[in-house]
DNA sequence: TTGTGTTTTATTGCCTCC
DNA sequence: GGAGGCAATAAAACACAA
């Protein structure tokens, strides 16, 4: 368990950490009459001030700018932390190392929780489009519907002006052959919706799916390597998340040609 | 100035892996 | 069993509207 059980002491930024034997919770009082700074300084004036002196030993402060952007191209490269880059990068950066694991944890937590928004939004858009592409192709299927029968009575008038009379319930035949040829384009339409999206275009409940929004950084077991790029630039390398709560058809009516199925991936 | 919401830093407890 | 990961959470720091 690493729990670690430290404060900082008036020097935290030069990486001196006291570590203490109880829970520090309770050392974190509020009770403490808070003297508060300017969020960013320099190096320089951290180490000048004179905030974690005696009265307030144990405040928490916040990472400079320059840490944070080194830590932000760390997490880049790599989103785990080896043990050896740990300890390097608590050395380059002042800190004591454990502060450097809490920091990509949380950072892979708030990457985690980006990415499950982007995920959101592209199923939801997948879902509104094949959405509108059903209603558009049952319209459609009406519309043929009709021709058929309209044309079916056409005929049907043709063959009682001149042709030979009838034999049998032409009628209820006709009809027949109508719906048959309805139900074939049904056939044809769901063909085609399948084979677009590689795959069945609705969640099959068995067997696992064809997952959309380009990669799911499950497809990748637990994302090892995942290249998150910063905060909000919505990127992420096009990795999604997915919990294992859900599975989502992989939908290309949109862009068919540019998206090939990643892979599958197994419900955890 | 103050109340409130959000973000960041850190802790805790549980789980998995070796 | 220890190390490290994650989820949940606390609390400080910060942003911002009224």
């Amino acid at each position: 368990m690493e729990a670690g059980r430290f404060l900082f002491d008036s020097s935290a930024l030069r990486g001196n950490i006291m570590f203490l034997e109880n829970g520090s919770r309770s050392m974190m009082g509020i009770e403490e009459s808070p003297k508060r700074r300017r969020f960013f300084c320099s190096p320089d004036e951290l180490l000048e001030e004179e905030y974690y002196d005696e009265q307030m030993p144990e405040k928490k402060r916040r990472l400079t700018p320059e840490q944070v952007l080194l830590l932000e191209k760390s997490f880049e490269e790599e989103n785990k932390l080896e043990p050896e880059r740990k300890t390097q990068l608590a050395k380059k950066l002042g800190l004591q190392p454990r502060q450097v694991a809490v920091w990509f944890q949380n950072r892979r937590a708030r990457w985690k929780t980006k990415q499950l928004e982007r995920d959101y939004d592209n199923l939801k858009s997948s879902y509104d489009s094949l959405l509108s592409d059903y209603d558009s192709i049952l319209k459609e299927n009406e519309k043929l519907k009709l021709e058929v029968y309209s044309l079916t009575e056409k005929l049907q008038g043709q063959e009682v002006e001149g042709a030979p009379p009838m034999t049998g319930p032409t009628e209820p035949a006709l009809a027949d052959e109508a719906d048959v040829r309805a139900l074939q384009f049904n056939v044809k339409v769901e063909d085609r919706l399948s084979s677009k999206s590689g795959g069945s275009a609705v969640i099959d409940e068995e067997g696992p799916q064809l997952v959309d929004s380009g990669n799911s950084y499950l497809l990748c077991e637990n994302y090892p390597g995942c290249v998150a790029q910063s905060e909000d630039d919505g990127s992420d390398d096009g990795r999604s998340y997915y919990s294992g709560i859900f599975a989502a058809a992989t939908v290309q009516t949109h862009h068919e040609e540019e998206e090939e199925p990643m892979g599958w991936w197994v419900w955890s």
